[in-house]
DNA sequence: GCTACATCCTCTAGCCACTAGAGGAGCAAG
DNA sequence: CTTGCTCCTCTAGTGGCTAGAGGATGTAGC
């Protein structure tokens, strides 16, 4: 994680303005820590920024019921399903098109003549 | 596709821009509407603009080696074959976390515990 | 103490591929 | 001739950072 990225977190209020010390430098507790590592990780699992804002309310909340966060990970987890079967399906046609290239000039080429025809494609996309 | 698409398109140089009538719009010849064809199903496959403007540079030029577009698909599809594997791993990381939910207080969500806690996770991401 | 160098500070602007909106002009149907 | 739709240009915003300018501060070795 690079130092910006730390400072546009601060910038846009997702992480709290932590102390400073003489020179004007930022002086990170473990509660910051903790956050910051907090919202790595859920930008690793491919969480958008409202959505750890969220998350994070949450789990400050340690009384309240979990069935928000449990929404948010779930329709996230459906998110990334929906992407899959995109990709696969991007994928199938990308593959038919490099494979049936048989690699002559351009007038014959396969990959630019598809394309152009979006009637070669076994599916929607 | 939406008319605006269009016209940005016609900005960045990737559509020349057409003739106009006497009220100042834009008509479209059939050569328009193929070009604009090739491009937007290059971007439902997933091309970025640059790759797109290649290719059609190419597919003008018909006696040229496909080479280099079957280099470009090639590598695209490399590109959607490693988001694809990125996002399965993804896809297993969040469902452990979602089924693990017992549905209770945040304090002990497995949501909420595993963003906060990386060991969690069985793979690297 | 001095010097070199790394890291920090703030701020602005750029990335991609559009999309939204303002404010105005043209055009066809009734 | 009005109503309503589309078109025109232009600027600014989206998400999630990243790059760079120009300056301050901290640290390691001598």
């Amino acid at each position: 994680m690079k130092v910006p990225t730390i400072r546009y977190y601060e910038n846009i209020g997702l992480l709290p303005s932590p102390s400073r010390n003489d020179g004007n430098r930022r002086l990170f507790e473990q509660a910051d820590v903790k956050r910051l590592s907090f919202i790595r990780h859920a930008r690793e699992l491919g969480f958008g920024i409202e959505e750890i804002k969220e998350l994070l309310k949450l789990s400050d909340d340690l009384d309240t019921s979990c069935a928000a966060a449990d929404r948010i990970a779930k329709s996230h987890l459906e998110q990334v399903e929906l992407r899959i079967e995109k990709l696969k399906t991007l994928r199938k046609e990308l593959n038919r098109m490099v494979e049936e290239c048989s690699h002559g000039r351009v007038s014959q080429c396969r990959v630019i003549e598809v394309l152009g025809n979006h009637s070669h494609c076994s599916g929607s996309h």
